[in-house]
DNA sequence: GGGTTGACTGTTC
DNA sequence: CGAACAGCCAACC
């Protein structure tokens, strides 16, 4: 039973801690959504725990919180605030207008 | 230790 | 297209 338990470790249950890994695997200048990181660590429908993860999560740098969006192409929410998110991703090129991001579904980066 | 909340999503009406 | 519902996992009270 300790197999599931070993992550206390870190203060980061192996949840978390995948999110975290796939997240930072995604290349700059695209973008993912909640429920495809919750589908790659092996949880489909724990789109809301991924993002309370990332809510509670500091601005790591290996963890680009803000290429994370809606499934909708909508912004979703930032720790910093959606200007700071919107600012960083126009930073790497992808657009974004009126709280979306535009043609979002060619920057979204699916996980295989 | 149980109930509520939240950076969500897909289905159904 | 918008509203309602039901799942999901960790943090909070």
């Amino acid at each position: 039973m300790l197999r599931a338990m070993s992550y206390k470790l870190q203060d980061l249950t192996e949840f978390e801690q995948k999110i975290l890994c796939v997240l930072r695997r995604v290349p700059r200048g695209k973008v993912t959504t909640y429920g495809e990181l919750a589908r790659a660590v092996g949880r489909p429908g724990a789109a809301r725990a991924v993002g309370n993860v990332l809510h509670k999560n500091p601005d790591s740098p290996k963890v680009p919180c803000h290429r994370v969006v809606k499934n909708d192409g909508q912004l979703g929410g930032y720790a910093g605030g959606p200007k700071k998110k919107i600012s960083l991703l126009k930073a790497e090129g992808v657009k974004v207008e009126d709280g979306r991001v535009v043609d979002f579904r060619n920057k979204f980066y699916r996980f295989k």
